[in-house]
DNA sequence: AATGAATGAGCGTTCATTCAT
DNA sequence: CATGAATGAACGCTCATTCAT
């Protein structure tokens, strides 16, 4: 799946979004309900039609193959994480002039840990197809590169300059601050009751912030 | 599955391993590769089996189902996690008495780093069954937890003695380390081209060093 | 295989004959030839689907197992012998007075033999199953041992309170009178060439009546 | 299958007879028990082989494949049917010169009763293969045509011309003798308990006389 | 003679997809 | 639009049979 077809996808998809009738919003609640608990190809079409109620046949109706459903549950996802969520965050982040590191670590992290856990379901079908979809990865590649450049870097860039964060490159950086969520959401993948999100929030800050910071010497 | 049951298949795939031919070994391979490029359930026997240039019943001469050669293929993996692994680090670094941080963090970061390039295809397909087969996570849960507290927790103890490390939960810190391991990891599975793996560890160990270490005031 | 399974079975199939689509009761007939022709195991589901001028799916569509299908196959005579003949034969024989011997026995041969006559293909089916199927035997011995407790039973002890029947204890008059019927069977299963059924039915009610008519002395 | 083909394979199994080594022994019986247990189609290979403690390949050094080794099993029975059993009998009947109806009966009930019971495991196979070999009914409806004509006929037309037996076609009352033997099989089959075989026995002849005797009036 | 790994056709069954109603 | 019977390719797996050792 080339990217040009992801977006006319998404965006057939977003167009039919508005049209979509009762039953249909069912089908794709169940689709999404079902993908997450056993994955996309342990499910099959008459499940998802019994889940929702309604027959086999109208599951083809609105996405006519699996693979389109499977993208139209994917879509408010891959939406929220490459731009929607983007966009907010730049009105957030790069609007306010943070002076601290701990104030953007904060914001940061809480905004994408709160994130994952109400995506959780769909962040877990995503992955199972990373996993077994080798054009996936590539597409999603370029998206993880861009999209900082664009939001976070210039504000690493800034808090440099005032010697707030530590000199490692930026793609470090990032990286780095990554860890804690994707360990979060490794947790939520091997079923291991994480901690009052609070907490967690509270503890990556500070360690992240610790790292980043410069020592004096 | 219980763990009893692992532990049972486990050690009676070791016993095969010995006795396997050739073309036994083979289908282990085939199995190892397609597993890891499309996912357990997207591959099937007859893929297995011309990619091991073999007849399809040979799959199941020694391997009784598609399950049996899963578990075959993720043995060596579970072993060197949880036991292996485990002891070897405890001789490792419980033996010598680690007066610095960093030693630690490097000793241990640069071994698991190196254990999960190296076992990429492996985890791959483990995650992978994680994400669909529901019993498999708690399982690993258990070991998650159990493991560090014999290896792991004596000697973040010491160091928080000398106040070497930062007075936190070990839990937490245990999985602010795991934190660019699992990302690193992530970057295999999005095929990010990751940096040498002699830049990752350094950087990775830079800021978790920095991050565990206190500050004076 | 419980009775109350059987039993579920049957009402559950029942429900489904009217349902049926033409292409499913050309299913039913192809297993009911296939499986009286070759036996059960030896018939292949794409045989049936062959014969029944339909796709393999198609067999699977309302008979979710093969198995199902030979219920669904034997349900008719099952029925037919555990139930409706049952009562059927109380309706004709125990309401009626019967003060001969010869009346009695000729009703009831004369009617079982038109009955294995008419369902031979579904007896030699379940004859076959009879002998693999170490379940379905307890179960019809059961069925066979009761039913005549309240059908034929209570005609043998009037007519041995008369003197017109031989004082042989009533399980064993009951196989006697059996006799004729089961070879009769017999003979179908060789494939030998029956006499004409009244020849047949005359012959053995002579035989049966002669045998069971006490002598004077 | 010819009867020719049968003849054959029967003597050069009886050639094999002799030769056969412990281990074919254990096979024979092997298959002998799982064919009667679970059905001829139902028996794989392998576990004949195991439970006559082999290798799968053994099964095939002498019997070429599991066709061959089912006529091997049944062989023994056809013989005694057919040849053996019919020679005994005509030594033990024909040669006394019976007087009485009820000796004669007698005589014959107890011989095949006890043959049925002896060789219960036998008949079932040979019933099974009978319901799904389309070509073996025929080849037995000759024998089972033949055999009485040269040893039952001559005797019953003793007893016809000494009045002692009842006025019916010679087919007709060796079919009703047969009755209560076919019946007593259907019990096994079945899994009746039957009577003490005595019981049985007696019961059986004294119907059968009863049957066959003439009325004075 | 005995072994058991290897073979591949064939089985029962599933399921994405179509289409007449 | 919705339905669900029909389709047939594909799957996991079995097993009679072969053959190198």
């Amino acid at each position: 799946m080339t990217e040009s077809k992801l977006r006319e996808l998404y965006e057939q998809n977003l167009r039919q979004m508005d049209n979509l009738t009762e039953k249909q919003q069912n089908i794709l609640k169940a689709a999404l309900s079902l993908f997450a608990e056993q994955g996309f190809d342990a499910t099959s079409s008459s499940q998802i039609a019994k889940r929702a109620g309604v027959a086999v046949g109208s599951v083809y109706q609105h996405f006519h193959n699996k693979r389109e459903l499977l993208m139209a549950v994917l879509t408010p996802l891959t939406k929220s994480v490459f731009s929607q969520a983007a966009d907010q965050f730049i009105d957030k982040t790069l609007d306010k002039d943070y002076n601290s590191l701990e104030q953007f670590i904060r914001a940061l992290v809480a905004d994408r840990m709160l994130f994952i856990s109400n995506n959780r379901e769909e962040f877990k079908i995503m992955l199972g197809q990373l996993l077994s979809d080798n054009q996936l990865g590539p597409e999603l590649n370029h998206a993880f590169n861009e999209q900082p450049k664009t939001t976070a870097f210039p504000i690493i860039d800034r808090l440099k300059k005032k010697k707030l964060i530590i000199d490692y490159p930026n793609d470090v950086i990032v990286q780095f601050v990554f860890g804690p969520l994707v360990t979060f959401f490794g947790k939520i993948i091997l079923a291991i009751k994480p901690m009052p999100i609070d907490q967690e929030i509270n503890y990556a800050v500070g360690l992240i912030v610790n790292g980043l910071t410069p020592r004096s010497n």
